[in-house]
DNA sequence: ATTTGTGCAAATCGTTTGCATCTGA
DNA sequence: TCAGATGCAAACGATTTGCACAAAT
């Protein structure tokens, strides 16, 4: 029977965060605890800093900003660019690639050995792979029937 | 022996453009000829721009951006989103991916047959796929003597 | 006490838009 | 002639920054 109680989840959120390296002031706490209690999602700054107040929390958007940067930094989240009008953070940090709605603007995991990347031609010389992004790019299909 | 004169890259680029459904404008022929004259390569909005007035050529950002999305829109050139700040746009519209250096901001083709994706998960219900990007991130490789 | 973070408002950057003016067919 | 294109400057949306104030160690 394991069963979390609220004070151990925020703790759970201060310990990340010095793990981290980062100082857990309110904001960073209510922000982790935002971004980290649910399964992986992806967020926009704004969207997070809307939550942030339906929760009833003050926050500047500035912060919400730094805050998901110093957390990307520190590899509590990663960056998806799927679209260059807005800038997705993903709280799933393990390798793995993206459906992508362009309609909808939502993103979708799809597990590291669902998808297979093969015969990658070698990187220019002096230059190394960092990473490897894939997008699969979606729009409704052309209806059959209804 | 195939020379092509001056005379008739000026007459491709308006029967490219005509082909395309698009008047022949002076800025037209002027961004159809610095885009289409080299090899495929991969161009922001401003690059263009700047490329035109070195050319000694007059267009307004604002017509570079018009313009840059009707090539777009009339299947002259393909948007690749790499980096969420920057738009670029690529002369090649065959299916082909991406090398990107990050630190460059610079793009390099991987042709279609150099790169296999397999075991494409089925995309979610009612959604059918319309592209797989594939984006190589690459970094300065670190040194081994130097 | 000292360092680090926060909030605000202003600044920036790439891109888009409104509108009066031009231009190609 | 006149629909369609262009240029300019203002508007825009997302993101960043400068700096006085507040909070964490």
């Amino acid at each position: 029977m394991v069963i979390r109680n609220r004070g151990s989840e925020l703790r759970d959120d201060v310990t990340r965060l010095r793990a981290a390296g980062l100082r857990p002031t309110r904001q960073r706490r209510l922000l982790a605890g935002l971004l980290f209690r649910r399964g992986d999602w992806h967020v926009t700054a704004e969207r997070l800093h809307q939550e942030a107040r339906e929760a009833g929390s003050r926050v500047s958007l500035a912060t919400v900003y730094n805050t998901l940067h110093q957390f990307t930094a520190a590899g509590l989240l990663r960056q998806v660019v799927v679209d260059s009008a807005r800038n997705y953070f993903d709280t799933n940090t393990a390798p793995h690639q993206h459906f992508y709605d362009e309609e909808e603007g939502r993103l979708t995991d799809i597990s590291e050995d669902a998808i297979t990347v093969s015969g990658l031609p070698k990187p220019p010389r002096g230059m190394a792979v960092e990473r490897v992004d894939v997008v699969i790019r979606l729009r409704p299909a052309a209806k059959v029937s209804d």
